[in-house]
RNA sequence: GCCCCUGUGGCGGAACUGGUAGACGCGACCGACUCAAAAUCGGUUUCCGCAAGGAGUGCUGGUUCGAUUCCGGCCAGGGGCACCA
């Protein structure tokens, strides 16, 4: 027999046992059935799972059931993003191996994710720090390296001189890293670039085929490719003015429709043309110095004026010749963007402005704005940077812009400078390299040896892996692997001569730019990728993770794959067909009187309502009531899953997390909502008993005529059926909540309605049908629950194995429907027609109501809009 | 500065391609059960108004028989990029 309350403590380990003795989530390669790999961000192993974490797998695990019960074979993975800092920075602080903190975590997240009964695989799982996996990022960077993907430059890096390493952009604080407090410094380093501008073009063009993408994302990623067209012009140098042996500049321009504009060139100041001049200027070499130690942090350069050194140097400008313009070194050019210089027309570009209103260089209006007069029309402290008619532009006087644009194109293409054309079109882009190079231990180490006498050396593929040596220090700063007494000595493969190891390891985003692939086969030894799994599973079909990953993430994947696929270890371009980015789950922040933050646990609410209040638990002093934020450790705002699970269940975290707010938001995490959720998982276990009292036995026939209420029920239960399913492919799982509890409440209705006589005969069938859907939809959510619910209407299998219901949509068609009536608009009364009643005939109701006669006060009716099965309006 | 998104009851939010604004949940209030409380069940809950009725989706214009939805302008909040030529 039932008993009164549901217990998820006792209910929800068992059913997890039953799921993984039967196997019910373990995805075979060879299984003939259609393919959908739903796949969630796999999670850094930070220590414990957070409620983001929830939220995301939660969303997932909907998917993934909803798509097993649809007959897909579903491949629904989990793996650790284990190699990083945090594992560093634990080991130095607790003087711990950062392997033995990494698989902790990983042992103790592993079991916290189990908790929630998720529908994963297990049997793929793999930790990206294990040599088995970077065994073979090894050999795919190997073979990137061999296609040419792979480039040893030397760069400028943030060096943070005190823990003496790079430091990514987002660790530089303030201009000082962020664990040091060091003012972070530009150091030129050599050092390891995976060649993401090869892609470029591709990697923007991609994007607008990536349809089930946020558009968003698509957004910001084509804006950080930056793509822009222009023109690499050749400015040949005064020959007065020009040092030996210079006799050209080339700078980029996009709108070389103002030429006419020019005033002045502007180099960058580690322009070739500017550091062979600062040689015998000394002047210019101070300026320079003194823009190299300009912050470079993004408040620096917001802030920085504009500043310049004049060169003395001319020269001669593209359209004529016999104009000359001053070379200036300024601190705004930036040497890795285009060609490190750029002519300035300062009534068109703010920049140049600024710069020429500082060093009195002249303002000529080239661009008039639409319908001004161009003598009237006066440049101040605004440039004018839209389209327009040309002026004081010679040949140019009277074009648009465009066609100005083209034929100075034409113009430059064709006139020559030396042996070539003065003008080449020319298509730029923002992306940089992306340097994978870190002076780290806990990371994948770079396959390569630097001998002597060969130079750089590939390790053989036969070598592989190359391991992390496990006797490491961390009680100094820098590199473990750099000061490591012989693991970096090593005889070079080519020429057996005395060599070393590169001791960089890879930046993390490597590991997480091919996991997905991975876990197609995780087992395979000989390869990174068997090819008919990766090929076959790939793309991901729906991927779930936070917005956070925009662009590194989801851009080094996209990256990466083509590399996979130029190298032979993938088939595809995309590896991510649908991305789905999930809000975070904020939570109110609390404040003692000394200012300290204080953890929802800690308190107690006082009083509801508009004075709500909250106090101390320990002391009963009162809490100031903060401002609603992400979870943080730092602010304390934080909520334990363990706890939550703990309480009331993995079915109430996960159905509140799925509740009330649309899944791209941010949801709110309150007490009250996780006591909602709780009550409904207590209420549809009551309800399913009072379903299983008076539903028919399983596998009984329709009686031959059907009551209303009956009729009713099964409607019902049928309309939430449609809808779930619409709404779970478009992951709207907040509106699937409210369907259920739609269901939920209509059959709550039925119940009370029913006389003991209608039971078992009449209803009994509708009664069967409409329950054994309405714990069917619940699943995907709230499984566990689902299951004992299942177990309780009768079934003797699991609902995890069921088939998805098919959904009656002939019968959720109502054949007389009722029609809202309009007057000019407003609303007046209701018409109840045959749902297929001609306009004609709900024209004539409708006008036959009273409430409509009444309403147009004797006034003639002058037009009558009768759409089909949705409304009346008459116009009086 | 540039680009993008969002704005609906006390709160989270719903409303299909322009067709009954406020589904569903939370909170609040009233009632039933109870000695009492919890739990549960029933009811009310956009605002003004006793009612009839009127107003209402940030503000403001427009298109339309009809606008939360489309267009213009403005306001507020959030996000991304940031000297990218």
């Amino acid at each position: 027999m039932m008993s009164e309350r549901y217990n998820a403590r006792e209910a929800e380990p068992k059913w997890q046992a039953v799921w993984e003795s039967r196997e019910l989530f373990r995805t075979r390669n060879d299984d003939t059935r259609p393919k959908y790999y739903v796949l969630e961000m796999f999670p850094y192993p930070s220590g414990r799972i957070h409620m983001g974490h929830v939220r995301n797998y939660a969303m997932g695990d909907v998917v993934a059931r909803y798509k097993r019960a649809r007959g897909f074979n579903v491949l629904h993975p989990m793996g650790w993003d284990a190699f990083g800092m945090p594992a560093e920075n634990a080991a130095m602080a607790n003087r711990t191996h950062p392997a033995t903190w990494t698989y902790a975590n990983i042992a103790t997240m592993r079991g916290q994710l189990k908790s929630m009964g998720l529908s994963l695989d297990w049997h793929r799982e793999f930790a990206t720090c294990e040599p088995r996996y970077y065994k073979h990022q090894q050999r795919m960077f190997l073979d990137f390296l061999a296609a040419g993907l792979v480039d040893r430059k030397t760069a400028k890096v943030n060096w943070d001189p005190e823990d003496q390493t790079v430091l990514a952009n987002e660790q530089v604080i303030d201009g000082r890293g962020w664990r040091s407090g060091a003012l972070v410094e530009q150091r030129e380093l050599t050092q390891w670039f995976l060649r993401i501008t090869h892609y470029a073009q591709d990697l923007h063009d991609a994007l607008d085929g990536l349809d089930r993408w946020p558009e968003k994302v698509r957004l910001m990623q084509r804006n950080w490719i930056g793509r822009s067209e222009g023109m690499l012009v050749r400015f040949g140098l005064d020959p007065a003015t020009a040092p030996a042996d210079e006799t050209e500049l080339t700078c980029f321009s996009t709108r070389i429709d103002t030429l006419f504009g020019a005033s002045f060139m502007a180099i960058a100041p580690d322009h070739p043309l500017a550091l062979k001049l600062a040689e015998t200027d000394p002047a210019l070499a101070r300026f320079q110095e003194d823009c190299r130690r300009g912050g470079t942090s993004e408040a620096d350069i917001e802030t920085a004026e504009k500043l310049g050194y004049d060169t003395g140097v001319r020269v001669q400008h593209v359209l004529d010749p016999s104009i000359t313009l001053p070379v200036f070194v300024a601190n705004f050019v930036l040497m890795g963007y285009g060609t490190g210089a750029v002519f300035g027309c300062p009534a068109h570009d703010q920049r140049d402005l600024d710069f020429a209103r500082k060093y009195g260089l002249p303002v000529t209006l080239v661009v008039c704005p639409q319908g001004q007069d161009p003598s009237a029309f006066a440049i101040g402290t605004t440039a004018y940077v839209g389209e327009g008619r040309m002026v004081n532009s010679r040949f140019l006087d009277g074009m648009s812009t465009d066609d100005a644009w083209e034929d100075v194109a034409r113009r430059l293409e064709t006139t020559s400078l030396g042996t070539e054309p003065v003008g080449r079109r020319k298509v730029n882009f923002r992306l940089r390299d992306w340097g994978v190079s870190r002076q780290r231990y806990w990371g994948c180490p770079i396959p390569i040896i630097h001998c002597e006498v060969c130079g750089v050396v590939p390790v053989p593929v036969a070598d592989l892996p190359v391991t992390l040596p496990d006797d490491v220090t961390f009680d100094l700063p820098g590199n473990p692997l750099d000061r490591h007494p012989t693991w970096k000595h090593v005889a070079c493969p080519h020429c057996a001569a005395p060599a070393r190891r590169e001791t960089d390891t890879m930046d993390t985003f490597v590991a997480s730019s091919w996991y997905f692939a991975r876990f197609t086969d995780p087992w395979r030894e000989d390869a990174p990728t068997d090819r008919a799994a990766v090929d076959g599973w790939l793309p991901v079909d729906q991927y779930i993770g936070g917005i956070e990953h925009a662009i590194l993430h989801l851009l080094y994947s996209r990256f990466f794959t083509r590399a996979m696929k130029a190298t032979g270890h993938a088939g595809l371009d995309e590896p991510f067909a649908g991305l789905f980015t999930q809000g975070m789950v904020v939570h109110e922040t609390y404040r003692a009187a000394d200012g300290t933050w204080v953890s929802p646990a800690e308190i107690r609410i006082e009083a509801e309502g508009a004075d709500r209040k909250a106090t101390l638990l320990s002391t009963g002093a009162p809490v100031e009531i903060g401002s609603i934020e992400k979870m943080s450790k730092s602010k304390r705002n934080t909520v334990d899953p363990d706890d939550i699970i703990g309480t009331f269940g993995a079915d109430t975290a996960r159905w509140f997390m799925l509740s009330d707010s649309p899944p791209e938001r941010d949801v709110i995490w309150t007490e009250e909502g996780v006591q909602g959720a709780s009550r409904f998982v207590q209420r549809l276990w009551r309800l399913t008993g009072e379903i299983g009292r008076i539903a028919a036995p399983i596998g009984s026939t329709p009686p031959s005529s059907e009551t209303d209420v009956a009729l009713a029920i099964r409607k019902a239960a049928h309309r939430a059926l449609i809808r779930i399913e619409e709404d779970v492919e478009r992951l709207r799982f907040n509106r699937c909540v409210a369907h259920v509890y739609e269901l939920a409440n209509a059959l709550s209705a039925a119940i009370g309605a029913v006389t003991d006589a209608d039971r078992q005969d009449e209803l009994g069938f509708a009664f069967r049908e409409a329950g054994d859907i309405l714990i069917q939809l619940v699943a995907p959510m709230m499984p566990h629950l689902a299951e004992e619910c299942w177990a309780a209407l009768g079934h003797a299998d699991l609902v995890g194995l069921q088939p998805w219901p098919v959904a009656d949509r002939v019968l959720v068609v109502e054949d007389v429907i009722t029609l809202p009536v309009q007057i000019n608009g407003k609303k007046r009364a209701d018409v109840t027609v045959a749902r297929n009643a001609p306009a004609a005939e709900v024209e004539a109701a409708a006008l036959a109501l009273d409430a409509v006669q009444r309403a147009l006060e004797g006034r003639p009716v002058r037009k009558v809009v009768v759409v089909p099965q949705r409304i009346v309006n008459v116009v009086a």
